[in-house]
RNA sequence: UGGGGCGUCGCCAAACGGUAAGGCACCGGGCUCUGACCCCGGCAUUUGUAGGUUCGAUUCCUACCGCCCCAGCCA
């Protein structure tokens, strides 16, 4: 499947039920992230869910910031929400919202269900709650307050908004069923107080409604048909419902549950990946290696790549846990037929060319994209001097070897046939220094007139007429496939290797003025990202999006 | 243990009673001035297990087994 066809999953089959039975003529959902932490894949799951389901049904999809707990919420929170999602490329247009912009009608429908008998101010401290709220397979007990009448409910609610009352000293219940099997049905709190300045209403209020209380509300108010949200919450399901039920607004949404998506080699709790920060494991929330969408983005990931993959890796309820290299190859398939092609050596081995005069320069035109000529081309230009990747070097070939080696000849990509005629070495450490080496100037961009076959094309720049770059070679940010599993400090599971950062790299001539931020294939090696930030002209810093598949290297090493 | 969910190929995931899609991964082979891309072929006699209903079951029923979630005044 391409972007662009329509994924079919068991929500947008009960949203075609509700469209053909005519429950619904437009479709809305919602994102309802809470302003406490950056964005990361498992969110971009949900939003490529929700705003792709607005989109194929022509409906709309509202971002609304679930802001119902000041003391851990915050504002910068909100604007870096909103990048994450444009940046993904979803709009929700005039529908941004605030869950605190509903506390009043919230507050109303309180009072409403207190004046029915439905909800009560409940003295008890939270220790007594807990206490009292039985176990899994015990009923809990009443509170002593559980039978307070509507009018010393109303009275005391109302001074528990006026702030007569310390933090944490009553809360408002729903009065539902202390026996209930289901948990969340025992008396769930819905108002707590708490004197904390919220960043949408300021000082204004000191109770503050629970996500319970306000979710289901919040729905209803937008008008949203279909609220969807992560297993978690299937539990809490009866209670979405019972709340609509006892305010008896007419529009009910829709409360289904899919199951949050998992990736390997990586961990997705905000908790966590908070510990990181903090703990100066990363760089911070956009370092490269974080699941985040700031880091993604910062690692040269690209929008639809993201978004292919949340197409394919489909939405369900079972619990599951996507291999990373089903993202990588999202990333490769789509940079594959976008990113320019560029030469880049990594490890740089001098080779001198014997019968090319010093001085004489040859601009060999190559295009940026070989199947798409359109795309245009740049010059490369050859001299006496170049470097070759350490690595496509080696003295003693094994079995299979297509690369350079003493006597043998190599293509060097877009130029000519290269043949190594010695080789030059570190007397003291044997380490390989400088090859010679001569070119079949009948070759250029040409095959050898005697029919000769040459085996393999190497990359390669010339020495003088190249820059230096720095490269940062990023890999999985764990060793271990699930870190944390079994008791596990994932500090420990750190892959050591998840950041290289190479120095010494030479980038061909075209990319000495590259521009932060740009894209290219490095050819063999692998996709790169202009740094937006530490990425300037003259010294490009190149960030590793995902390496070329490598089926040579992998054979050689397994 | 009570309640709520889920179990289809190594990883995702279709199939909605008519005889197991697709993607990723993997394994062969071809092509190749990227050992990339691309192309061809292979990859579940079987859907957690055991029964039952049916001409026919991944789809219906029953019982087991396994995994996940719920005892925040977090979301």
């Amino acid at each position: 499947m391409t972007e662009g066809t329509r994924p079919t999953n068991f929500i947008r089959q009960i949203i075609d039920a509700d469209l053909a039975s005519g429950k619904h003529s437009l479709v809305v959902t919602r994102f309802p992230p809470e302003p406490n932490g950056y964005l990361h894949i498992g969110h971009a799951k949900s939003i490529c869910l929700n705003f792709g389901i607005a989109r194929d049904y022509r409906g709309r999809c509202h971002l609304r910031m679930d802001d119902t707990n000041p003391a851990k919420e915050e504002a910068e929170y909100v604007e870096a929400i909103k990048q994450d999602v444009h940046w993904l490329g979803f709009d929700w247009g005039e529908d941004a919202y605030h869950a605190a912009d509903y506390f009043e009608q919230l507050y109303q429908w309180a009072e409403a269900l207190i004046r029915a008998g439905k909800a009560y101010v409940d003295d008890q401290s939270a220790e007594e709650v807990r206490r009292t709220r039985g176990t899994l397979t015990a009923p809990g007990t009443p509170s002593p307050f559980r039978n307070r009448s509507p009018a010393e409910n109303l009275d005391l609610f109302r001074r528990m908004r006026g702030g007569e009352f310390p933090d944490g000293s009553r809360t408002l219940r729903a009065k539902i069923d202390m026996a209930s099997p289901n948990l969340n049905l025992r008396d769930p709190v819905m108002y707590r107080i708490r004197r904390e300045h919220h960043p949408r209403t300021g000082d204004k209020w000191c109770i503050y409604p629970t996500y319970d209380w306000a979710h289901g509300q919040s729905d209803a108010i937008e008008g949203i048909t279909h609220s969807l949200c992560t297993l978690e919450f299937e539990a809490h399901r009866p209670l979405y419902d019972w709340f609509l039920e006892q305010i008896g607004i007419e529009h009910r949404p829709r409360q289904i549950e899919f199951a949050r998506l998992n990736l390997t080699y990586t961990v997705m709790s905000k908790r966590l990946l908070n510990t990181l920060v903090k703990d100066g494991l990363v760089s911070g929330w956009d370092d490269p290696r974080m699941p985040t969408i700031a880091g993604l983005r910062r690692r040269g990931y690209t929008p639809e790549a993201i978004r292919l993959f949340c197409d394919r890796i489909g939405v369900a309820k079972a619990d599951s846990t996507v291999e990373m290299d089903l993202l990588e190859n999202t990333l490769r398939e789509t940079l594959n037929v976008s990113a320019p092609r560029a030469l880049c050596v990594h490890r740089p081995l001098k080779v001198v060319v014997e019968n090319w005069d010093e001085g004489r320069v040859d601009q060999i035109d190559a295009l940026f994209m070989p199947e798409s000529p359109a795309t245009g081309s740049r010059k490369l230009p050859f001299t006496r001097e170049l470097f070759i990747e350490r690595e496509d070097f080696m003295e003693v070939p094994v079995k299979g070897w297509r690369r350079l080696s003493p006597g043998k000849e190599v293509r060097l990509r877009h130029a000519y046939v290269l043949r190594c005629t010695g080789v030059k070495k570190d007397s003291s450490t044997g380490e390989v220094t400088e090859l010679r080496a001569t070119i079949d100037p009948e070759t250029r961009s040409a095959n050898p007139k005697d029919g000769r076959k040459v085996g393999g094309t190497i990359h390669w720049v010339s020495a003088p007429l190249s820059s230096p770059a720095t490269l940062r070679l990023y890999d999985r940010l764990f060793q271990v496939a699930n870190p944390g599993a079994g008791e596990i400090d994932f500090r420990t599971q750190i892959n050591p290797r998840s950041l290289q950062v190479v120095e010494g790299a030479r980038v061909e001539a075209a990319l000495a003025a590259v521009k932060p931020a740009e894209r290219y294939q490095f050819e063999r090696k692998g996709y790169y990202f202009a740094d937006p930030k530490d990425s300037r002209e003259g010294a490009p810093v190149f960030n590793l999006i995902v390496p070329l598949r490598d089926t040579w290297g992998k054979s050689a090493a397994g």
